[in-house]
DNA sequence: TGTTTTGTATCGTATTATGGTACAAGTGGT
DNA sequence: ACCACTTGTACCATAATACGATACAAAACA
């Protein structure tokens, strides 16, 4: 029908992928855009848009704006969105165990929200001496393994910003560029560590990700800084472990 | 081809409306489902849950579990899921602007998050003396009306238990049973109202609903106790508004 | 007023998805 | 070891399916 140069388009049906792409232009076209807005977007005729936004709309996908015209994402959306939601993580969680059985130590989760890091899951060790955290916890970004390892990946401009409020937030004595120079190393070795500097005696590895939904997570394993130095190792292998799974389970996740 | 009794099935596209049943049966299924479960779910040949799944599958709407077969979500669902939140987000920031506009007082969203109501979002008022409160703030369930038409939409069983734990955590001196009646008349009104209970000098009035995602949200107008009777009728107009709108552009939403 | 864009409906055509059938590999039971 | 069953993958003739040009009323824009 159409050569496409640019895409292979392999074997599949047409009518899925031409659907994805039209919800794709109108979760992205701002004003909801009508169905002339949209064929143009997606280079198809009108009337086979107006099919496929009529599919959808009647499986709620979308919705048709009233009054004048506009078409919407729909709230059927936001339910497989939900359920897409606790898949994943049930997924980041297998993974967490994972990392826990294989270093026996607690296994932390962490989302990036506003300026903060909060915790969103954890797996604890099997140690008898283990390190504690609560779900629900807050923490911050400079001096922590999570919180540096999401700064190593977010976008240069935001980066900054978060690390100088957080400095003049939490008083601290070091400078700005300090904590550029620990990023740095971030990037370098794909490890973001905290070595005692949160919280005395608990140091902790990790690295971190950002989903396709546009979060950022970060695992980190904290364990007792006097036994940090000798499971080290161990705890890397662990979390490039965990790395090539979620690359695997999430094709085009940006990892730390 | 097959009659379908229960549902009149219009006239749109059968593959969209099958992959989307396909979508939900794998978010359903919970040991990852096979081809095969899958086809005996949803009633199709497996050859043609084959293809079905395949083009989801080219679109990252669902993956393929590595090793052993099994079909689940995928990232891209968690993709759209996104960007469909954020258009209920606005959405819901529109009703907000509408309250506010007809009320001149300031509209909060909250969202039940545990056993705490966090706020979302915010629309200050018009008047002079108006009341404040911060996105990111937690508030309890009990003594706030929007904690309040939570709990009265909420299963009964996990109200009864919120409501146990929140007396037990505060220290409160009334009786399970006071907050049980308040919930009551919230159902029957359809209002829940905070008099002064939680702030003193603020009162509120607010509603709640479930969104199709299964989160609770309550929508409340916090005013000066000073001003309440005489407002409360423009209030509950404003709020029967917002309502209609809920049900226009979330077909199947509960309200409180 | 005229012109463009909106949503909606119809309909003949051939492109499209269908689903029966088949095969190799793997699993669980006996 | 076996058999019975399910797994994912592939092929292909068929007709049912989705296609898209065309048309129309209403509303928005100029």
């Amino acid at each position: 029908m159409l050569d496409t140069p640019t895409e292979p388009s392999k074997s599949s049906i047409q009518v899925i992928s031409r659907a994805v792409e039209i919800l794709r232009a109108v979760s992205a076209l701002h004003p909801p855009p009508s169905l002339g807005k949209i064929a143009s977007k997606v280079d198809l005729p009108r009337s086979t848009v107006q099919r496929i936004v009529g599919a959808l709309a009647e499986e709620g996908l979308v919705i048709h704006e009233q009054g004048r015209g506009g078409v919407r994402l729909g709230p059927q959306m936001a339910s497989l969105a939900a359920a897409a939601h606790a898949v994943m993580a049930e997924d980041l969680h297998e993974i967490l165990l994972a990392i826990s059985a294989e270093t026996g130590e607690t296994t932390d989760l962490a989302v990036l929200r506003g300026d903060h890091m909060v915790f969103v899951d954890q797996v604890a060790g099997t140690q008898r001496l283990r390190t504690v955290s609560s779900v629900g916890e807050q923490f911050p970004l400079t001096t922590t393994a999570n919180g540096r390892s999401c700064l190593s990946i977010l976008p240069e401009a935001l980066a900054s910003k978060l690390i100088a409020t957080e400095i003049e937030r939490l008083n601290m004595d070091c400078a700005f560029d300090d904590v550029r120079q620990i990023i740095d190393s971030v990037r370098a070795t794909g490890f973001a560590s905290d070595l005692s500097e949160h919280t005395d005696g608990i140091s902790a590895l990790g690295f971190a990700f950002q989903m396709l939904s546009g979060d950022y997570y970060a695992i980190s394993v904290p364990v007792p800084s006097t036994r940090f130095d000798q499971k080290r190792p161990l705890i890397e292998a662990a979390l490039n472990g965990a790395r090539t799974r979620l690359a695997q389970i999430v094709p085009g996740i940006i990892l730390s």
